[in-house]
DNA sequence: AAATATAGTATCGATTCGAAACTATATTTA
DNA sequence: TAAATATAGTTTCGAATCGATACTATATTT
């Protein structure tokens, strides 16, 4: 039964890394940039950092510094400086990048083969598999990478929604992105 | 909501590869190449081929010609001539191989994480993503790599499991077993 | 018998990746 | 406050992955 789970998330997870080869072609976009630049897409302002999307992706920092560097020459990305830590950059997605991961972020025949599944078994599926990702990270003792909004640090204040963490006022929309602080 | 599925199946794998690259260092093994090992311990005759394990990864066959090599030279496998057609080699996993699995494959971290699950929740993952990834594989136009008793091909007659492709007999225990001509 | 198809291997260059050494800025400690 | 340490990120190197292409050997079709 963990072997039928684990094939069947190897297996998908090889048919997407193909169709994202396929798709970044037009581009020459190697698979493990895409998902860079797509978690750049998702993640919120604590968490565009090479050192996230190290953690994120799991390979070491000087491998992502050069995914990145590729990215940002080809105009997908922009680097900005931190204003109060100059050691820290923080990773935009250009309208360029936003455009690209449009058409082909999840691919597109990925998105159809869900929608042929109920809503309702769409959410059980989600929430079952959020679980299995919850577990796993407990056991392996990594990041969560979670929705803001769901994160034990998230706080509704008189004044707004705020971060427990770093004490910051959130807006509505930034609560959606993913936080590499995120916690239960 | 599609969007939250793929996410989850993006991490889980990649947290599947941290791992997995971290068990294999032991005999100096690269993530794909355990896959291919470990697709190989998992599938039947018809598809224990280098053609098969290119399908299954989604790679071209000179690349993973050499993967196979490699785990030939390391004793994990071993190549059989096919006895009727003198093209084809089949991969046998060796004992030293299927010892290796044991221990590594898939992580036990993910094993223990699968398991805080109910009984009834794992199959009803297992159930929801299969429909997921054969939805995926219609859409893609890929083979289905499903599990032998449950492709349409496989007949019962009177003097046995009779697969309806190859007019051959199979055992019981051969149709637990990954077929890559496996259609519904 | 010739042409074509299929299974698999060998070689090439571009790319990925981890490891280690490095720079620059912050934080901690003494 | 100066020195030590920690953190963010880059660069460089060598080993491995990967796709593309050309190749051999055996089967099948024409």
């Amino acid at each position: 039964m963990n072997d039928e789970l684990f094939n069947l998330i190897e297996r998908l997870a090889n048919l997407l890394r193909q169709e994202t080869r396929a798709e970044g072609l037009s581009l020459g976009l190697q698979p493990i940039q895409q998902e860079a630049l797509y978690y750049l897409s998702t993640c919120n302002r604590y968490s565009d950092t090479t050192l996230a999307v190290t953690e994120f992706l799991g390979l070491t920092k000087g491998t992502v510094s050069q995914s990145l560097k590729i990215l940002e020459n080809k105009s997908l990305i922009m680097k900005e400086k931190d204003e109060h830590d100059k050691r820290i950059t923080h990773l935009k997605v250009t309208k360029i990048g936003s455009n690209f991961l449009a058409t082909t972020c999840p691919p597109p025949k990925f998105t159809q083969a869900i929608s042929r599944l109920r809503e309702t078994e769409q959410k059980i599926a989600v929430n079952l598999l959020s679980d299995v990702l919850k577990n796993y990270q407990i056991t392996t003792g990594r990041n969560a990478f979670g929705v803001c909004k769901n994160c034990k640090f998230n706080q509704r204040t008189l004044t707004g929604i705020v971060c427990g963490l770093t004490k910051e006022t959130l807006s509505t929309d930034e609560t959606m992105l993913i936080c590499r602080e995120y916690s239960i």
